[in-house]
DNA sequence: TCAAACTTTCAATAATTATTGAAAGTTTGT
DNA sequence: ACAAACTTTCAATAATTATTGAAAGTTTGA
């Protein structure tokens, strides 16, 4: 496998991985495309190379500038605009965990802590919901909160030690 | 908020829900029903109570099953199947993501693993192509690691005791 | 072995989501 | 103030994904 196999493997992979975490595939094979680039690429670049419309690629640079995952580069001399991405995978696993979890898993626990406190009627049904939903309540809340402590620790001997201790 | 009302909220929540796990609405819809439920239902009860067709219900309730979160349960002297789901919040997290991980994120990681294994010609970008594909690599996988050590632990005590840890 | 009771399959259709491209908008140098 | 160089917006369209419903399939009891 040469530079560019390998490139555009990398490229494609990682777009379809984007499901995973919420965001669509144009998004990802851009964040993907910035992230190994040596240097800075502007609209056109991206364009060519991930052959995608220019509205398209306007419209989710935006969004990974508001994820705050992208960044715009300014080159003296130069017109337009140029992007960059955030190179440490650390600090990017942390943005999106952040955002997945403000966007989707915060609005759900939400709800189910409602639900959980309704009134209990005393009937077997009503008893089994608060039972349940109370149950995955935890269970969410408590992995949100791991994600986002874990995530947040930016150094990755953390991680490591953590991963040794429950091995 | 009364028992249906609340019954609603958290079916139509949880179905929402869904994409974060990687399975679609109906299919996670039919799952808190039965989740929320004290008895096994069968196909008309899902079909009427989340105004769904047929066809609808008997796909998603097959891969439930293929799953292992949905079993079917047979009542001597009925016709009909019966269906429950799995009730501990911990084996239902344990089998989400086992199940995500096998068919989402290994399939990433050998690629990422192919690509950063590419020979190093001496380039700029191929060097960096392999220097940030590694770290991808070893970020996801130790993450998958991690979630499938987790959420193995039968016991809540270990997620609880492991948050404490990193607060 | 038949027919009633039920489930599955799958082509057609609907709903949702992503993408395009061209017009409108903005910025910059002269 | 103008025009060239660039970016953004958004209605139209395409692609993808979910859902339906009816025909085919299966199981069971008499």
């Amino acid at each position: 496998m040469n530079y560019d196999e390998a490139k555009t493997k990398f490229v494609s992979t990682w777009g379809s991985l984007g499901t995973l975490w919420g965001i669509n595939k144009a998004m990802a094979q851009i964040q993907a495309l910035l992230f190994i680039s040596i240097k800075p690429l502007c609209m056109e670049d991206i364009m060519e190379e991930l052959k995608i419309s220019r509205g398209n690629t306007s419209m989710n640079l935006r969004q990974l500038m508001d994820w705050g995952i992208v960044t715009k580069v300014i080159i003296p001399g130069e017109r337009k605009e140029y992007f960059t991405t955030e190179k440490e995978v650390q600090e990017l696993a942390r943005v999106i965990a952040k955002e997945r979890s403000r966007r989707e898993i915060k609005p759900v626990v939400k709800v189910l802590k409602e639900v959980s406190s309704i009134a209990d009627d005393g009937t077997e049904k009503t008893k089994e919901l608060i039972k349940q939903t109370k149950a995955l309540h935890d269970l969410t809340e408590t992995a949100d909160d791991m994600i986002n402590k874990l995530v947040n620790q930016k150094q990755n001997w953390v991680t490591k030690s953590l991963l040794k201790l429950i091995k």
